[in-house]
DNA sequence: TACTAGCAGTGGTTT
DNA sequence: ACTGCTAGTA
């Protein structure tokens, strides 16, 4: 530990030991930018300076997790836990859980994910009798969030003419209407959406002055990560807070800054010098993990950028590579030469697959990689995507422990009252929250009240919404004298969710109890890893809930086997490096989006996206395309990406043809290039013994092959399931005769992963 | 009120 | 292809 700056470059020891003051780092690819970030904090630790006055903002909770157990290494696994580190989500999550009263806020607010929100957006659209058609709640939702990350509330924007005109000028006029009623509503249920948490904040601190006062001293040292990509309410977060200390640390590069659609101002990187007059600014231009190919090649994309700051980015290390064009028929091939070339990689170089990562622009996209790893037995871990918390029986249960922990929670209360089902229908549901909106109380409040109400809402619905009240009640005087994994098994008994899951024998149904299961463990593994980190007290429901609020999927990583290659998107690979990077789908219209084509600032973002996903690999690159693309349900033509042309040639491995591309006809079929594929691929050792012709052949028709098997029966560990299949692609047949068995690739409802399973086939054609 | 089938709309990246 | 909603039926 005493000799950690040894092992900095002198600019990147400059950054770590100028502690006082602003200073701006700007660190361009692969240039140790989280080595600094840690032993920067670390250095502070050394000289003295206390790990409670210390904040550290990262984009997302792994960089901060990762962030930490580097810091455990140098410093201790005890100074390093109280540390201030986290999104600016969670920090500041945490701080509005302390100071919730001033803003008349419960202790215990719900954070709405955005499905509530948009779920909330719905209601009020219905209730204000707009159309459907111009109104649409991830349009208005995106407005609001829009709005919210550049500090205009709900009467700022109602007041602001050109806003308004805007709204007016594309037939959204009432905008301002559901914003203004969006609020009051989180307001009554208290519960913040994730752009609330900033913006409540920034209130905080505007309206309470010796509140602010108390952070910004208790908080000498600052270091925000990622600082090209903060929105104006997180920039304003961290100017006011560091005010008084003024040692703050921004680290960022202005070319990697890929997420303006969720607000982030490039200007704020861009401009830190005029804030700060007297920063110091430093700049990381080595890259040490790529080599001199990669990072050239991405210099030549990015410089077609009109808006940076002007740096020279260069690699010392060997030339490498060059960069390997893959191009394909089909989305479907794409995915098997990469497979293949994975196994390739693998076989020739012994790396683990952990060194290899598949990068697309959309989550639809993994689909195609999850069938063509799983069938060519490669291991892969898919990140994103569906994330385990966002599936029903978890967000029921989850609604549960909301509704019980803060019971104005309207989102929680609509969604569980009737489920399981409780006679409580559309028609009562429509009566209460007429009800709440007359009193401006929550539902659950106005379910409080009803018998003092005569009204719309007959006796016999007012008894079952009373007996749904007193469920929830019950549930209540559990949750601060047991722990959370007492109080959610009771709370999932007790509610009816589990019965109600039991009685399904479905394989939706069994999968969804095994995804209760799951949570349920983890809930254990929650109150363990609290009591390991030295928490003495009950770990309670809403210790639980405040953690997982803001968890996402890639959080949840288990150690178990980690030698799988990542598949994701590149907006989640950002930050992280692999020796083998596949770049996909680089056609137009996809990558670049179809959104942004239209204008100059979006193609730059676009840009900036694919030089970040060409600088994730370290000693290789490749980039593929296909011809035709299963899109939207029909098979559609696709052009490759412009970002291919971009690319200065003498770093590709084979140029570009534009006229191969041309003459070959994309009217390849699906059954051509899978036959094709197989043939020019036959059974390596990780394919079990197929046989080709019933693989081209079924695959072309998976789901009518798969109806004359149901009911069939589905061996999963030990058990036999007579499964229903929903979606599924058969895989071999073996046998022959009318009760032939048939290795199936199906995926069970709710889980993102393909299992291969034997069914039993009673009919086949 | 609960359940099902059929239909329409949608498809971007994330805390 | 996939979800979420509506209408029709039990």
């Amino acid at each position: 530990m005493s000799n950690y700056l040894d092992e900095l470059s002198e600019i990147q020891r400059e950054a770590v030991t100028n502690t006082e003051g602003p200073s701006l780092v700007i660190a361009s690819a692969g240039s140790g930018k989280t080595r600094v970030l840690t032993y920067r904090i670390a250095h502070l630790l050394t000289i003295g300076v206390k790990p409670w006055s210390i904040m550290a903002l990262t984009f997302t909770n792994k960089a901060a997790r990762e962030m930490k157990e580097r810091i455990a290494k140098i410093v201790g696994q005890e100074t390093a836990s109280k540390l201030w580190m986290g999104t600016f989500h969670s920090i500041f999550a945490k701080i509005l859980r302390s100071e919730a009263e001033h803003l008349g806020y419960d202790r215990n607010f719900t954070i709405y994910d955005t499905t509530d929100s948009k779920n909330l957006i719905t209601q009020i659209i219905k209730e204000l009798k707009l159309d459907a058609q111009s109104y649409k709640p991830g349009e208005i939702l995106s407005r609001i969030s829009l709005a919210k990350n550049n500090l205009i509330t709900p009467q700022a924007y109602s007041q602001n003419a050109s806003i308004i005109q805007q709204d007016v000028r594309a037939r959204k006029g009432e905008i301002h209407r559901i914003y203004t009623l969006y609020a009051q509503r989180c307001k009554k249920a208290s519960a913040m959406d994730f752009d609330d948490l900033l913006l409540n904040t920034n209130v905080l601190f505007r309206d309470f002055p010796d509140v602010l006062q108390k952070y910004q001293e208790r908080f000498r040292y600052f270091l925000v990560d990622e600082y090209q990509d903060t929105n104006f309410s997180q920039y304003l977060i961290v100017k006011k807070l560091s005010e008084r200390h003024r040692n703050l640390c921004v680290v960022g590069d202005d070319a990697q800054s890929i997420y303006s659609f969720r607000g982030a101002k490039i200007e704020n990187i861009l401009n830190f010098q005029n804030d700060y007059k007297d920063y110091r600014l430093f700049k990381l231009e080595q890259n040490y993990r790529s080599t001199q190919t990669i990072v050239n090649a991405a210099n030549s994309v990015i410089a077609k950028n009109e808006k940076q700051i002007p740096k020279i980015a260069y690699s010392s290390n060997e030339e490498g590579e060059k960069i390997k064009l893959i191009s394909a028929y089909t989305d479907q091939e794409e995915g098997f030469l990469i497979a293949s070339e994975i196994l390739n990689i693998v076989h020739q170089t012994h790396c683990n697959y952990s060194d290899i990562a598949i990068l697309y622009r959309t989550n639809a996209q993994s689909r195609i990689f999850e069938e063509t790893l799983r069938k060519r037995n490669i291991p892969y871990r898919i990140y994103g995507s569906l994330s385990f918390y966002q599936r029903k029986e978890i967000k029921d249960l989850l609604a549960y422990i909301r509704i019980t922990v803060n019971p104005n929670d309207d989102e929680a209360f609509r969604r569980v009252v009737n489920y399981p089902a409780r006679g409580i229908g559309n028609t009562t549901m429509g009566h209460l929250q007429e009800l709440a909106n007359q009193q401006g109380l929550s539902l659950w409040q106005t379910v409080g009240v009803l018998g003092n109400t005569t009204g719309a809402i007959k006796p016999a619905a007012v008894k079952k919404l009373d007996d749904f009240r007193n469920l929830i009640i019950s549930f209540q005087q559990k949750i601060y004298n047991q722990d959370a994994y007492e109080a959610v098994y009771h709370i999932a008994n007790a509610s009816g969710l589990i019965s109600d899951l039991k009685a399904d024998k479905s394989q939706e149904g069994i999968s969804r109890l095994q995804n209760i299961e799951e949570m349920l463990n983890g809930i254990r593994e929650f109150i363990e890893g609290r009591k390991a980190e030295g928490y003495e007290e009950t770990v309670t429901l809403v210790d639980y809930l405040e953690n997982v609020a803001l968890l996402t999927d890639q959080d949840t990583d288990k150690d178990e086997d980690n030698n799988r290659v990542s598949v994701m998107t590149v907006h989640s690979a950002k930050g992280l490096e692999f020796d083998y990077v596949f770049l996909t789908g680089l056609e137009e219209n996809l990558f670049p989006s179809t959104m942004s084509i239209s204008s100059a600032e979006d193609i730059e973002e676009e840009r900036r996206l694919f030089y970040v996903a060409l600088t994730r690999a370290a000693k290789k690159a490749f980039i593929s395309y296909a011809q035709t693309r299963f899109r939207w349900g029909t098979s559609t033509n696709c052009s490759p990406s412009r970002f291919i042309k971009e690319i200065d040639p003498q770093y590709i491995e084979a140029s570009f043809d534009e006229n191969q591309w041309e003459s070959s006809s994309p009217q390849n079929t699906r059954q051509n290039f899978t036959q094709r594929s197989y043939y020019n691929k036959p059974s390596t050792q990780n394919v079990a013994s197929t046989n080709p012709k019933a693989n081209s052949a079924t695959i072309s028709t998976p789901p009518k092959n798969l109806k004359d098997i149901a009911p069939a029966d589905i061996r999963i560990g030990m058990k036999v399931y007579h499964a229903k299949f929903g979606d599924g692609i058969v895989e071999n047949i073996e046998g022959d005769g009318p009760n032939r068995k048939a290795m199936v690739n199906f995926r069970m409802a709710g889980s993102k992963n393909l299992l291969l399973k034997f069914a039993n086939l009673k009919k086949v054609d």
